[in-house]
DNA sequence: TATTGGCACTCGATTCTACCGAGTGCCAAC
DNA sequence: GTTGGCACTCGGTAGAATCGAGTGCCAATA
């Protein structure tokens, strides 16, 4: 992709680079500018302070440092940030954090749903950070079962449950009074032509003109109609009370909380992420502006090729990394062996 | 209850009266300490700024009012909020909100959980501060059908369906290998053995040792196995972003959001303030310190005596009580009318 | 006896100044 | 290319001065 050492400001120098990656890490453990003498007591190169200042003017001139003001240190802007994680070897977890995760997935009891909810908790609490756990598998799943409920002559509920161990309803409103006969063998009906099927698969449905037929059709064409993104997939997100520590200004962190209200733009959000193939969107990479200040770690959770998920994680830009896409990448490997070979739901 | 007027600090004179909700009302708009200039200002009693003072200091001594410090004006304690909201007449809405809401719900359609989605968001763009809205609905409800699906040779998922078109699932995990012909004559049983019931209702459990009965008694035993609380109602949070702008202090935003995040937490919060009879629990009025700069207003909603649910809002103890109590009591009773005499789920 | 105007006093908030020091950019020397 | 030296910048902190809103108290008043 990249055309070669010319233009391309996309590789530094060894030196140049230790110096970034130096005060990308001071500064995320401080949230404080970075000087040109710290920058020499944590990495030792063998160089003078006038030496660093005088490489760290060009890191600023090429865009990944900069200063707040005159004669402060530096700080790192996204661009920063992002050589820094791409040019990190691969994290690891505490063992302490290893043996949290692996003790929670052991212990974990009850419905999909549960689990992942309680998953988004166990990773918040891991990283301190907020979490996202999306579960889109039931696009793929196969329906087990479809039930034509009614509720009164002209409103049904139609249950559906996937092989995955999820329940979704959909009303059915009918433009004519049915009866409960006619109900019961639309659903008969309904639960032969659907049971195998996934949400993506053609069905053929019938078309005869009888009130069957048509609580039949309506049922059908009521469940296929889904939402563009995010209407069926569910969200779960943990410790949005991290926000407040992460982000200093009321402003910000209203907004952030903001946007975490909004389930169908956070999934969004990820999928994005996912969909343009990066595990870290940082600042201004990811679209929302409200979020700036953020950046947004995300881990598919598929088996066998086939994405059922993903888990995400929400902190500020200075966020810690290596720590975080540890967390992330292990809570998904260990959901992943969870519903992995058996079924989902336990 | 009280005595009568001797130690009974339960009621004040006119006067007392006059200036403490002054006080509050100014401390509510401004957030600053009142003085008692600014008391002459609002409310016109035809007296000197020196006379208010000297009442002042009684309301102190009696535990209305405090001082930040010397020669500053004064705040109300929750004890001077409480008399203030205890002697508050009907707050009425404004019509652009009266319009809100009869267009809110004149537009919603969908699930019952949707509804009640977007009513938490409503209330709380109305008030601008974070409300929850429980629905307590499906433990009156009668069942309308209950489903047996296999997922597996032992794991079976009973699905119900209850009449105020809530559906609920539950896992059921079998000691034995059962067949699909077993599970699926388990499932008419259960039906035939359910419908019509509720959760609180008792019914006859078949005895046998075949596997279809105790396929039918296990999954029984699941359904009734409620939690003690919380587990069987559904909460919906909505505006949490509002903590942000309520508070002042990143560590009670951080405590607050912290709350708000363990769902059976509110929900007995809230169902506790109801119980105790009260529409609104001041500051360490309810019993949870770290909300102790909240206000809590709860309304129940109810058909024919019967609750179906609780709506509330959160905000700081200064909140704008009138509007809000106008604003939770009148989306309770629009709920009420709309999950009244008709299927709850349209 | 309740009310009031007058007055000294308190104390947080604001402003201003001085100053410290971390950190820089530049440059001449190595 | 690297370095030590140096003047310079500028945010942050501390202290002093000031302001003013608001108080408590009291003697005078109706």
């Amino acid at each position: 992709m990249a055309k070669r050492a010319n233009v391309a400001s996309d590789e530094l120098d060894a030196r140049k680079a230790t110096i970034l990656q130096a005060v990308v890490a001071e500064h995320i453990d401080t949230a404080q500018p970075v000087g040109s003498s710290s920058v020499i007591q944590s990495a030792d190169l063998g160089v003078s302070p006038a030496t660093v200042r005088a490489e760290m003017v060009t890191l600023e001139r090429e865009g990944y440092l900069v200063q707040p003001h005159t004669s402060a240190g530096r700080v790192p802007t996204d661009k920063g940030y992002r050589y820094f994680v791409d040019h990190l070897e691969a994290g690891v977890l505490g063992p302490a954090e290893q043996e949290q995760i692996k003790g929670f997935f052991k212990r974990v009891r009850g419905e999909v749903e549960d689990v992942l909810e309680q998953t988004s908790t166990l990773l918040s609490q891991l990283t301190s950070y907020t979490s996202v756990v999306v579960n889109t598998a039931h696009a793929h799943a196969t329906i087990l079962s479809a039930q034509l409920v009614n509720l009164d002559a002209r409103h049904h509920l139609l249950v559906t449950v996937f092989s995955d161990g999820t329940v979704v309803k959909h009303s059915v409103k009918a433009s004519f009074d049915a009866s409960h006969l006619d109900v019961a063998e639309a659903s008969k009906q309904l639960n032969a032509l659907l049971l195998g099927t996934t949400l993506e698969s053609r069905v053929q449905v019938p078309s005869r003109a009888d009130n069957v037929a048509k609580l039949v059709r309506e049922s059908v064409s009521v469940l296929r109609a889904e939402q563009p993104t995010g209407e069926d997939e569910q969200v779960f997100i943990g410790g949005s009370s991290r926000v407040a520590e992460s982000f200093d200004g009321v402003e910000t962190v209203r907004q952030v909380l903001s946007i975490l209200e909004q389930e169908l733009l956070v999934v969004s959000l990820v999928e994005d992420i996912l969909d343009r193939g990066l595990s870290v969107a940082i600042g201004s990479e990811h679209g929302y502006e409200p979020l700036s200040s953020c950046a947004v770690i995300v881990a598919p959770v598929a088996i066998d090729g086939e994405s059922i998920g993903v888990v995400g994680l929400l902190g500020p830009t200075r966020m810690k990394y290596p720590e975080a896409l540890a967390a992330a990448r292990a809570v998904s490997h260990h959901l992943v062996r969870h519903f992995g070979g058996e079924v989902e739901s336990e």
